[in-house]
DNA sequence: GTTTAAAGTTACACATATGTAACCAAATTC
DNA sequence: GAATTTGGTTACATATGTGTAACTTTAAAC
């Protein structure tokens, strides 16, 4: 009982990314949505009082997915297995790391924000226990060596994924390379 | 034959670094500055024309810096020497790379800007250089396994440094178990 | 075909950042 | 101690972003 929307929720999310990415979280704007979008920016006011409402449903959403993409891999038997499939789901996204510090900037402008803040924070610790599964496995396995903090074994595999690949190497065979560098590290010799 | 200044270049820095980093590049105002250093926002541009060209000779600045500290290490024997004053360096402080990314969305405004903007490519080239040499030592060595490309060693380097340290650790605790890592790998058996 | 409600636009009031011009303040030079 | 020069402030014009109210458009419901 109403006319047609002229964006799609998938729009208003990939824009917001590429904003986000672009610009920051101070650089991003209503003016510039709207711009892309190719609406008034009034029109975005329809469904959102502010940017950080839209902003913080948009970290949920985006923490959603990635959480989704996590579980599959807690599905798989060996740890090898699941650090393959860790690294595929971070190299099919480069981004996410970035996009969720960004998310940290965003006040608590009111109560609306505040809720959604206390869910992506039950996200963040679904995210780490699914995570730490991950880490047990390979200290069960005796793969990973146990003195190794865990958030440094995350912290290496989400970080490393911003290195920029100015080599003349494939994607594959770049994240191969960078995958061997943080099994077995960059030097010849144990010492 | 003139007043005193109410703030030095270092104060002006120190707080441009600040803001950067909190605010990223979009973020950055004038007004932000002015309230921080306790001077009218009118004073700054008694200096600078714009923030572009105030950002752009702060980072010439800071690449700077980073690059008098880099050729001290240069001046050490051995690889194993340089590795370890290299990461001296970064953790001395850690923001560089994060401010270096920042510093890339500068646009040139005016011909002073891309005077300044030649002259950090210069650096740039300089910085690569030194590392280049230093990477060359690593290979000549036998120390660095010779099929890892060398931005990748680097930006190993750079980007773990921004692992945040959530353990119980000391710093020089942490540091020492990344370097561990980096140099020998998270898993326990080669394969 | 009229009613209804969501979707969208235009226009305004307000806030904040920018750049400049006119003016005031203090230290130096003669 | 008057003139000069640099540092600093106030005030204004301009630009951009924000949030809202009044209005228009469009498709479905009746």
């Amino acid at each position: 009982m109403a006319r047609e929307r002229k964006f799609s929720k998938e729009e208003l999310y990939q824009i917001t990314k590429k904003l986000l990415l672009d610009h920051g979280y101070d650089g991003y704007t209503f003016t510039l949505l709207a711009n892309q979008l190719e609406v008034s920016r009034a029109a975005i006011y329809k469904y959102y009082d502010n940017k950080e409402e839209l902003l913080i449903e948009y970290m949920v959403f985006e923490l959603n997915t990635f959480l989704q993409h996590l579980k599959e891999i807690s599905k798989k038997d060996t740890f090898m297995d699941q650090f393959e499939a860790l690294f595929d789901i971070i190299f099919n996204d480069m981004s996410i790391y970035k996009i969720r510090e960004i998310g940290m900037h965003i006040p608590t402008v009111n109560d609306k924000v505040a809720a959604y803040k206390k869910k992506l924070d039950r996200l963040h610790v679904e995210l780490y226990d699914s995570l730490q599964g991950f880490i047990r496995l390979g200290r069960e396995e005796k793969v990973l060596k146990e003195d190794i903090p865990s958030n440094l074994v995350l912290g290496m595999i989400f970080q490393t994924v911003n290195i920029p690949n100015t080599t003349g190497l494939t994607h594959l065979e770049w994240v191969n390379t960078l995958k061997k560098v943080i099994c077995h590290g960059m030097f010849r010799n144990a010492n």
